[in-house]
DNA sequence: CAATACTTGATTAAATTACTCGGGTATTGG
DNA sequence: CCAATACCCGAGTAATTTAATCAAGTATTG
């Protein structure tokens, strides 16, 4: 799991589809007008989450993208995983010998922390962000069950 | 909030000098031999560190760092913070006028967004992440709360 | 006082990000 | 039909970030 300003671009154009695909498929010269994001660009982006199944494309005039599920189907982890390829290749080579223990400890320990960035992101949807109200609703719930160990924080002592 | 390969080396490199100060100062040439991470780019890493008062540092032989807190009082997102510089201009520029509402909304989505995964890597301390066991049972009391929802996967269609 | 190890800054190489260009192909409205 | 629209594709490139290297220091220990 990675989180980059490729990943937000993905995100915000889809956002952008999102909100306006009731007006018929949206167009990616109207998305870069919209958004602020090269034309060439958001094709790439798009090649991507297409061939992931995330949208589908109407071709010809008046043609352009569409979610290819409901809003609440798709999650935030979708989009930020077709775009960015590389699927973390830095362990110590899969289950191969590692001669170093301590490296492959915090590699583990690495793993399960994106593990957990992943699943978080899993559970937050297109439609939850869109509609944010629930979004914070989510977080709060969270917050009152991770909470409560009154950390403190650095930038505050 | 940004997830790089520059925060997981600081991430990694913290992990093993939690796990080592017991025996004094941990220092950067051991890390180095430890993790397979050069030992200009550690004093790149844990110059940013040092200034943010996560770790201090003894000089000399038998020198090295040790963290400046508990290792429960430092949280991952402490961590990534100090590493990674920008704390991100992306935005329309503040509360200047944006002349594209769209855009606008869109940022905001995401700055929520972006905030949410902040604050879900404020509650995992080094502690936490070294001590596994209470990483899984944290995200697993998450699941309970947020899941339930029966979201289909694209990938198991 | 010599070895260790942090500290700093500049430079550079590699990788990623964002964009550009130049071609396609499918579809539609006139 | 046919010209405009808009997706599609691949190569190339500029800018930025990441990671490493080099070359100086300074503080501390034994």
């Amino acid at each position: 799991m990675k989180l980059s300003t490729k990943g937000r671009y993905a995100v915000t154009a889809m956002f952008d589809v999102a909100i306006h695909q009731t007006d018929g498929p949206v167009s990616l010269s109207d998305i870069s007008e919209r958004q602020g994001i090269s034309l060439s660009y958001l094709e790439q982006l798009f090649g991507r989450m297409r061939r992931s199944g995330l949208v589908s494309s109407t071709r010809g005039p008046g043609g352009g993208y569409h979610l290819a599920h409901e809003a609440d189907q798709i999650a935030i982890a979708d989009i930020i995983l077709a775009v960015d390829e590389n699927v973390d290749a830095t362990r110590c080579g899969g289950n191969a010998d590692c001669q170093n223990q301590q490296r492959c400890l915090t590699h583990e320990l690495w793993e399960d922390l994106s593990s957990q960035i992943h699943v978080f992101l899993s559970k937050i949807t297109l439609a939850d962000a869109i509609n944010k109200q629930r979004v914070v609703e989510v977080a709060e719930r969270q917050d009152r069950m991770l909470g409560n160990e009154q950390r403190v924080d650095f930038q505050t002592l």
